[in-house]
DNA sequence: CCAAAAGTGTTAAAACTACACCCATGA
DNA sequence: TCATGGGTGTAGTTTTAACACTTTTGG
């Protein structure tokens, strides 16, 4: 069944960038495409809109498909719609991108017969279309989001230690920040609770395990908290 | 002449909220449509990507043919893909604001046989499709962005006093800043430059002009620089 | 007992806030 | 000469940045 316009349509398109954190980096999740155009090369999860869903839907049905993630933060970047971004026609994508915490999302990479894998930051392959240039965009976003929203906790474990924490703008940031000062910062503003449980299975000292309270981030938003780490 | 594709696509269309400052008022331009649906309702200016343009392109094209606005700073918002938005049939819209001085630009509003008019932020009449929640986070946007990019300088002439600046952030933060500490502010910054010139045809002392130094600003922030008011 | 990371305060510098008066100009 | 806004400095407070040692735990 094909479907007739007066007017040529772009097709339209949900590109996904999926970061996670590592012990030690910062990483996405790329699929290997299996089909022209740029077979055998590496690109963002995504696909193309149907026409009875919606953005969010597709941008997350299309992620359930390729990479077996599922329930993630998700958030609209901006949407691409150069002329040439895809060799066979008009193609407009709508860009998103997601955290989550590799620890509670098993990595069942390849569900679509697709070869999924996370890689570094650092240690990115070329990638099919312009999508090192919507990575690029979403890196930056997250750089500059993380500093004044709390989306940082998505990449975390529900009960995460403060080094944690700081180790993740470590990263993000790309710059290191001070133990007591962070510490200071973080709790000085009240949007971590201690949970009363520490650590286990480590070889040194067991520090505390904190929960990101949503709640009253959202009670102290609502009075204005200026929120910048 | 019609197109067939295999899927059904849905129609793209771009809209754009233009901002504008006035003596006493953040605006905004509306168009009356003179079409269903919502015929004889205010709604922002766009239309349909064509498939041979850019989005920009589309923006800068529409806004050009419904109201006369030219050359004037434009930036994507985000992209809307509700089900229901239009009820003709499936519409992707990919919003953008744009800023404009009025004095610079002329209100030739009505080129396209369309009634074009500029309104308050606190004067709006109902608005066609989701162009309200559109108009909304154009507003937020405009309001969180203003704070650490100097884009509010698109709203005034090119010379401008640093009441016309203060003024600005105070219509666009909706609250009152303490006069000294701003000029303070802005002009420890230095991205501001004095004309040398000052006001004219004021009934008052007359105050200095100042012009924003984009090449000074771009080379301090490369330095690092965190532009806040 | 060693290695590894947890946890904890103080001080100096910088940034921010609040605040009031004289000046220049045109009507 | 009056009305209107232009232009200017200081002091108290808050925020930030720099900095090092003791504690706990497992191996």
């Amino acid at each position: 069944m094909s479907h007739t316009y007066e007017f040529a349509r772009p097709a339209l398109t949900v590109d996904v960038v999926v970061f996670a954190l590592d012990e030690d980096d910062l990483k996405v999740m790329l699929i290997q495409r299996d089909l022209p155009p740029y077979e055998g090369a590496w690109a963002l999860p995504g696909g193309f809109v149907r026409v009875e869903e919606t953005l969010d839907d597709a941008a997350r049905r299309e992620l359930s498909e390729e990479t077996g993630l599922r329930d993630i933060y998700l958030e609209q970047l901006y949407t691409a719609g150069q002329l040439d971004r895809d060799p066979r026609e008009r193609v407009v994508t709508v860009a998103y991108y997601a955290l989550v915490n590799l620890a509670g999302h098993a990595v069942q990479a390849s569900t679509d017969a697709r070869n999924a894998a996370w890689f570094g930051m650092n240690d990115l392959p070329p990638l099919a279309f312009d999508h090192e240039q919507i990575l690029k965009m979403a890196h930056e976003r997250l750089r500059t989001k993380v500093r004044y929203q709390p989306i940082g906790f998505e990449l975390l474990p529900e009960r995460f230690t403060l080094r944690q924490l700081q180790h993740l703008y470590e990263v993000i940031l790309d710059r290191e920040l001070d133990k007591r000062n962070f510490r200071k910062k973080v709790l000085g503003m009240e949007i971590v609770k201690e949970t009363g449980e520490i650590e286990k299975d480590v070889s040194h000292r067991a520090a505390r395990l904190y929960r990101f309270d949503k709640r009253k981030y959202d009670r102290l938003m609502k009075q204005g908290l200026h929120f910048e780490i």
